[in-house]
DNA sequence: AATTATAGTATCGAATCAATACAATTATTA
DNA sequence: TAATAATTGTATTGATTCGATACTATAATT
């Protein structure tokens, strides 16, 4: 039985992973949780980008977070906006800055070169049992899916694309691949 | 190309691996750095079960490892042993409370019911796929391995049982399985 | 015998993180 | 409508992480 040695070795390979997300993100000059926070703020829609939102993703208090979030916005990566209509809530977005910053460390990242030696059609298979694991994983511990529109049971595509049934807004074909804080996938 | 997603998913899963054990380690009053290294201390070998070895291990400084140490030991989890042939080394064994308190981590671990959900097959393959990419990433990071004798390019075995290349020290069946810091794959 | 290398510890400062308390705004309900 | 409760976010405190640096003790080398 095979079982536990995946689960050694996925753990293996999480741990340096974020062995090199540490060293990564400080030749960056930017600590772990801030990297994440604003890789996240760069993929999820505006149902997501407020301080709630951040934490649940990461796992981690709202307190917690909203210091990260003004180191990110001090160092100029990241505007605050209140929202018009709940002047409660707060909305994240990542600067001109913030978001080359991104989209330079997503380019050499470490993972992929060493996934890309294995042949695609496993590359695929590993896809699809990655994915059901991590949906299991999320569902057993209580925590949200964080996933894209498209996949999710609230999504309803109609002639001119697609409609949001939480909160009836039309989603443009860029607003079904963000992610969303109230994604469920269809039971 | 499902490339970037199976990155994605990973990247994914190791972070709420991450949130979990944070979670997991809370509730046994345990930081994270700490729950690992205890772990990493039940699983090495004795040429392994050194500050500098779970510094390695873990990625982080010797100086960082040893305040998490310092507390683990206060903690009554972890018995602190100068070595008798070089006193500079300081031998780390987990105590029958560190042991215990592992036994029971590892029973309830969230990872491993989520991923029984798949097939045996599957699992497998995923097992072969993932191990490789570990292997591949070490390599790319100039990291150690960090795996167990029966699969280090140093292991000889005899009518005995095993002998390691380096040390010239017979190894026992439990031996073999431990994780050494000296580790090389054959080439 | 002197120098150099290695293993570990101690200390400092910036940051993480949970917990708590708090302010502002919105929703509920009496 | 007014009082209460819930929600969103911030501020503060204290234990811990972590890298960097300096230091001690021991071993290896020259």
């Amino acid at each position: 039985m095979s079982l536990p040695e995946v689960n050694e070795v996925l753990e293996r390979l999480c741990n340096l992973l974020r062995m090199e997300t540490r060293a990564f993100a400080l030749k960056y000059g930017l600590q772990p949780v801030q990297m994440e926070a604003l890789t996240y703020l760069t993929q999820c829609n505006r149902y997501s980008d407020t301080p709630q939102a951040v934490g649940e993703y990461l796992g981690l208090t709202k307190g917690t977070v909203s210091q990260s979030l003004k180191i990110l916005e001090q160092k100029g990566l990241l505007r605050k906006q209140t929202d018009k209509q709940d002047k409660r809530i707060v909305h994240l977005s990542p600067t001109v800055k913030g978001k080359n910053l991104i989209k330079h460390t997503s380019a050499d990242k470490t993972l992929t070169p060493s996934l890309a030696k294995a042949n695609s059609k496993k590359i695929s298979e590993l896809n699809s049992v990655l994915r059901s694991t991590l949906i299991e994983m999320q569902k057993a511990n209580q925590r949200k899916a964080f996933a894209a529109c498209h996949t999710c049971r609230f999504n309803e595509k109609n002639e001119k694309g697609s409609v949001c049934g939480l909160t009836h807004e039309s989603l443009s074909v860029q607003d079904v691949q963000l992610i969303c804080r109230e994604h469920e996938y269809p039971s």
